[in-house]
DNA sequence: ATAGATGCAAAGGGTTTGCACTTGA
DNA sequence: TCAAGTGCAAACCCTTTGCATCTAT
């Protein structure tokens, strides 16, 4: 990604007005807003393009299509609502995982996933 | 599934005699040793209806493709090595998860992976 | 001017499905 | 016997790629 067009433009805009991990599709939908001729083949390889320079992250969830979210946050996990499929993020961490580690193992990095129900829908 | 025949015999068979989560693929190979006309067709069908009969279970984890381990095992995680990419099972839990959980919400379920290298990676 | 970026359509890789044939009960 | 199960190939879905065209520099 070495010159700067409306495409990316609009692509890295996305990522700054929306928090949750997003799919390839919604960014197209959403950076579409910009750049209605927008091309599916261009947001994969913004996307691609835009892990590499560590401006987004993927964010991989159990059985879920790979998503990404802006790089930089603290650190934090998610929690997916089985009703909706919405993901939110949760600032939250358990701590205490090094001890799950067997002997001669080394952990350099976890992934924690929450599923239920989010407010909304426990609303209803 | 309501009957019994060789192909979904072999394919059971081989979820007894293999703990770690396994990818359709290996399962194919695994189960040809018992018929070897067996396809990849069959073995996803019968990987479906395991599922559904709550015979095998599915074990998503992030970035991976969907894999099946045999149902009934005791609450447990895994660790998936970056060299080898094996994945392993941990027999342990992190616990405190429910206060990551957001107000409002009901958390029914949650799923940790831990990454690194593996005692057999770590000697090399 | 020209290398990089785009859009389209075709190609890939993994999973599912339609259909004629086979087989368990 | 005959519905369920199998194997093959085609269909699907999502992602990547080839290529002609466009465009930022």
């Amino acid at each position: 990604m070495q010159r700067e067009t409306k495409q990316r433009d609009a692509i890295r805009l996305v990522f700054e007005q929306h928090a949750p991990p997003l799919l390839p599709g919604e960014v197209l939908r959403l950076a579409r807003r910009e750049v209605p001729s927008l091309s599916l083949a261009t947001v994969y390889r913004a996307l691609n393009a835009l892990a590499r320079e560590g401006v987004i992250q993927p964010v991989a969830l159990p059985a879920e299509a790979p998503r990404y979210e802006k790089a930089g946050k603290r650190h934090h996990h998610h929690f997916v609502c089985r009703r909706c499929r919405r993901v939110f993020e949760v600032p939250a961490c358990a701590g205490s995982m090094r001890r799950m580690v067997p002997a001669g193992f080394v952990m350099d990095d976890h992934e924690i996933t929450l599923y239920g129900a989010c407010a909304d829908c426990r609303r209803r």
